[in-house]
DNA sequence: CCTCCCTTTTTTGTATACTTATCTGTGATG
DNA sequence: CATCACAGATAAGTATACAAAAAAGGGAGG
């Protein structure tokens, strides 16, 4: 039960920051412990419990849970209280099949209506992601390879499309974390982002759109693997 | 300021529904009422009269509001109120957009994984629809066309691709009711179907695709007729 | 020893009270 | 006459209190 108790001093501090509504604070913490995986699916979310870590009443962490279940991230059930999702791994491929079949639909619009400019800033991105594959700095490709896909929506020119790609990838990321650590997974992306990059340079969206669910595919190998080692129901 | 004031009798029973949770009625309700357009973009919700018109007090309100605000239905604008989201042209266009090309995705892996059972499900909805078509039934009409959309959705056998398509779908709905009023529209709806239905019946996963983008295409045409009159910014 | 039922406890759902920030209107001042 | 400032009003954000349902625990009966 004392899951959410952790060792580290508590974050009461977040409660002073002037501007912002607590119930956002608390959304956003539990979101990212969520996706980030410190809390694991199937959690108890403690109303008091939680209210009690960020120096907050039970009201705006109802609200907070709320919103999470709004985006699936928890589960509630209705007077049985609120716990982290449970997520069957059919659940986990069908969601990384969704990514994947969106990711190939942005970058088919994006190469129709990518600008120079914007075709520019890629192509910088992407070459400045070459220094990272040789240092192997993990972390650092990480968040390129997030910049590199999302500015890829952007360049839909659909707001729309762009926030919906976004959301899914952030409901994702609990399970991706892992994806880029093994192998030469590095080096294989960046080939697979200049494939990408090539068929949108020469105006193939059909192209980049294969390109990309090849490239979405190949990142799900290490994904099954370690959907394997979850041992989800 | 008084268009919740609905000029009906208040909707108080619905809190003696025994199991169901307040906060869930007033969500529901309140989605309803802006995906129909009886609450139109702009509207306040204030919350104490959105409670007093439910029989309830400013807390389940509260939540159903920040429930709405995740999906986007409305906009919280922190301690200044809520208001029914005010959604421009240019984001209509984006959102059916996006509709299009989930429903093209959908079609595309349909294709693929449909079961003999589902597609003659598929088709037998599809010849029944071709009576209302001939009697003009354009509410039975439109009841068809949501549940043989959502019956593709199904066949993709991605339950959660098929959630993301009946969520974008149920956003867009407040901005289509309109779509097929008009003209022959209905029996040209009726001929896309069966293409669609054709493509996927020679396994040919592209065109079926190809064809559900040209089915949307020409459903937004009323749309866009439709949102020129409706004068957003 | 297991099972069922009743009591106790905990926790959720809702209401109400309080705090604080924004809005509004009036008046003073340039 | 316009603008700014201040005070009151209003409504949002949060805390607390109460009601009710579910979980937990214990005792009686089989």
């Amino acid at each position: 039960m004392d899951a959410l108790q952790s060792t580290e001093a508590p974050d009461r501090d977040v409660s002073d920051d002037g501007k912002s509504l607590l119930s956002d604070v608390i959304r956003v913490a539990l979101a990212d412990e969520i996706a980030t995986g410190r809390l694991k699916p199937g959690t108890p979310l403690d109303e008091q419990q939680i209210g009690q870590r960020f120096g907050a009443s039970r009201t705006p962490v109802r609200e907070a849970l709320r919103q999470l279940a709004t985006t699936g991230m928890v589960e509630v059930r209705p007077r049985r209280g609120v716990v982290v999702a449970t997520v069957t791994a059919e659940r986990i491929m069908d969601m990384f099949e969704t990514t994947a079949e969106m990711e190939a639909m942005c970058v088919r619009l994006a190469t129709y209506r990518i600008t120079p400019i914007e075709r520019s800033r890629l192509q910088t991105m992407h070459e400045a992601s070459a220094e990272m594959v040789r240092g192997g700095d993990l972390d650092a490709y990480d968040d390129f390879n997030r910049r590199f896909h999302e500015a890829i929506y952007q360049a839909t020119h659909n707001q729309f499309m762009a926030e919906q790609a976004v959301g899914i990838r952030a409901r994702l990321a609990a399970f991706r974390r892992t994806q880029l650590r093994h192998g030469d997974r590095l080096a294989t992306s960046h080939a697979e982002h200049g494939a990408i990059l090539g068929a949108m340079a020469r105006g193939d969206g059909e192209e980049a759109a294969r390109s990309m669910r090849a490239h979405m595919l190949n990142a799900s190998c290490a994904l099954t693997r370690y959907i394997q080692d979850l041992d989800l129901p």
